[in-house]
Order: C-alpha cells, then sequence, then structure tokens
DNA sequence: ATAGGGCTTCCCGTGACTGGAGGGTCAAGG
DNA sequence: CCTTGACCCTCCAGTCACGGGAAGCCCTAT
C-alpha cells in the first residue's frame, strides 16, 4: 500500500517509512523496540506511521547520521517535543558528544600517524623483514611518538 | 607469586602477565578462549605464561592500540612466526587496516564540522530557539555543506 | 584458624543493530 | 479459485571485544 493520504495526514507501512527516512525497517522496529517511536497498528497487526512518527525517524535518521548515541538521540528528542526547553540543555548534549568525536579524532589521528609511518617504511616485497611485524614485536625503539 | 626465572625462562601468573602486557587478566583469559594464547597450566590449574606467551601478549596489546582487530591481529600473529611471511603479506593487513582508520577519520571528521557549526550557532541560553533542534527536525535548509 | 588476595569457570550484559526462521497478509494474474 | 511474490509480523541468535559479577578453589600471612 502506498503513503495513504487524508487531508494533511498520511499514514504508510514499515517499508514506506523505511524508504522516506533511509532507515532500514529492521531499524524501525528496534527503535520502537526501544521506545523511540509507537506507530499505530493497523487492523492487520501492520505498523502504521503517521506524520508525527514520520518526523520523528526522520530526526532519528539525521541524529544518528551526526553519531548521537540512541540515548542522546532520546534526550533529544524528549527536548524536541518539549515546549519548555533551553537551547542550553541542546547544546549541552550536543557539546559532549563534539568531545566524544574529538577523543575518537585524536585517537584515531594518533593510530593513523604511527601505522602509516610503518607501512611507508615497510618494503611489501616478499622478503620476510618487516618495521610493521618488528613494531608489534618488541615495540618501537627508534620511533619516540608513538601514542601514550 | 612472583615471576619465577629458570635461566633465560621465566613463567607467572596470569595477574603478572597482565601488568607486564598492560592487558588485563580478563582480556587474556579472552584471548586464551578465542586462541590467540594458549599458556601451559601449573599443577593448581592457575594459567602458567612463559616467554613466548609473553611476547604473543605484548604483540597483540601493540597491535590492538593501534586498532588492528581481533582477526587482524591473529593473521598478524600467524605472519609473526611465520618464517616463510612476506613483508607484502603484513604490509596488505596494515594498509586495509589504515585504510579503515581513514575512511572513519573522514566520517568523524565530516561530523565534527557539522556538529561544530550548529553548536556554534547556539546561544546556549534559557530560549528554546535552537538552531541545533531545528536541523535535525527537518534538515538544514541554511547548510549546504551537510554531510551526505 | 582465619582473613585476604588471587585464581578458576560460567553466565550475562554492552550498542545498535543485522540475519534468518517460521508464518500471516495482500494485490495481481492465470 | 488458486497461486505467486512482495510485503509484514514475532522471536531468536549473532555481531565485537571484552567487562561485571557470582560461586568456589588455592595460597600466604598472621
Amino acid at each position: 500500500m502506498l503513503a495513504f493520504e487524508t487531508g494533511r495526514f498520511f499514514s504508510m507501512n514499515i517499508g514506506d517509512a523505511a524508504a522516506r527516512t533511509g532507515l532500514r525497517p529492521k531499524t524501525i522496529r528496534y527503535y520502537e523496540e526501544i521506545g523511540l517511536v509507537r506507530p499505530h497498528r493497523s487492523a492487520n497487526g501492520y505498523r502504521d506511521f503517521g506524520d508525527t512518527d514520520l518526523h520523528k525517524l526522520a530526526f532519528l535518521a539525521r541524529a544518528r547520521s551526526l553519531g548521537f548515541t540512541i540515548e542522546d538521540c532520546r534526550a533529544l528528542l524528549a527536548l524536541y517535543g518539549d515546549r519548555q526547553r533551553t537551547s542550553a540543555d541542546v547544546k549541552r548534549v550536543a557539546e559532549e558528544h563534539l568531545a566524544r568525536i574529538d577523543r575518537k579524532l585524536a585517537e584515531l589521528e594518533s593510530m593513523r600517524q604511527v601505522l602509516g609511518r610503518l607501512v611507508e617504511r615497510c618494503h611489501g616485497d616478499e622478503r620476510p623483514e618487516c618495521p610493521i611485524i618488528d613494531d608489534l614485536a618488541g615495540g618501537p625503539p627508534n620511533v619516540k611518538t608513538a601514542a601514550a
């Protein structure tokens, strides 16, 4: 069944909701299971997504694509629907996430640097000598900038 | 029991092996469970780590700290102990991992950029208006550089 | 003898889903 | 009327790399 329109409202099955939000049906079912959305059910037992559900799912898809955790998403969704919210509340959640991102970035950049140097120095031929293996076995005695 | 030395060899309990490698006892047991190390057992049933075990564990700790997956580690350990290995084999594993790191870095940097801009634009006061929430709800109509 | 620490195994939980089994529902075509 | 295929449903198990905790054995020191 294609999306069924009634005035400003429409309702649709999970497959159409998935297509509109970019989420997968499995993911949407999971979001319902953990209480992020609460779609109605049709007489046949199928989930029936209205426009508010669609907005929530799109919101979730966007928030997840920015790397927010599910619990962040739950908090953000609550703020989204809270007229008493303050932008300070929202900003705090976002800043904490930003800090997590920065920590992860620093970690990955450090890995990238060390590993990149090792790869550069590896000949990649058929001989067994390999600075990568040497580093892993016994640590890097000649590399002073190794990650802590 | 402290590490017990016999000539060039020593053997020790899991706690000491953990202290020497920076791994946790739980992690070492897990590595044994999945077949990465195979320590002997003392008469009392305790794991007994010799120097080759210690080298392997240190190798694993280092490889994991560079972000290699457990399966990468398994492959690298095999290459480590393989006299017929070629540095090309090692380099291939490392380059694949490097590519994974770069993909992840690009993803995180994109998130960081979008989220950082939103956070900058959010006043963080007690009013409800918030560009972060606005972005999540309905996408960014005024931001043309959003991540794909 | 007892207290403490360390060791053992076993099982469950994490995050955010994904895959698959087994089965109901629906619209279209023969 | 029946079948086919595309949906949909629920439930269970698996992912990755461990971590937490229970229940119980072992060893040393007081």
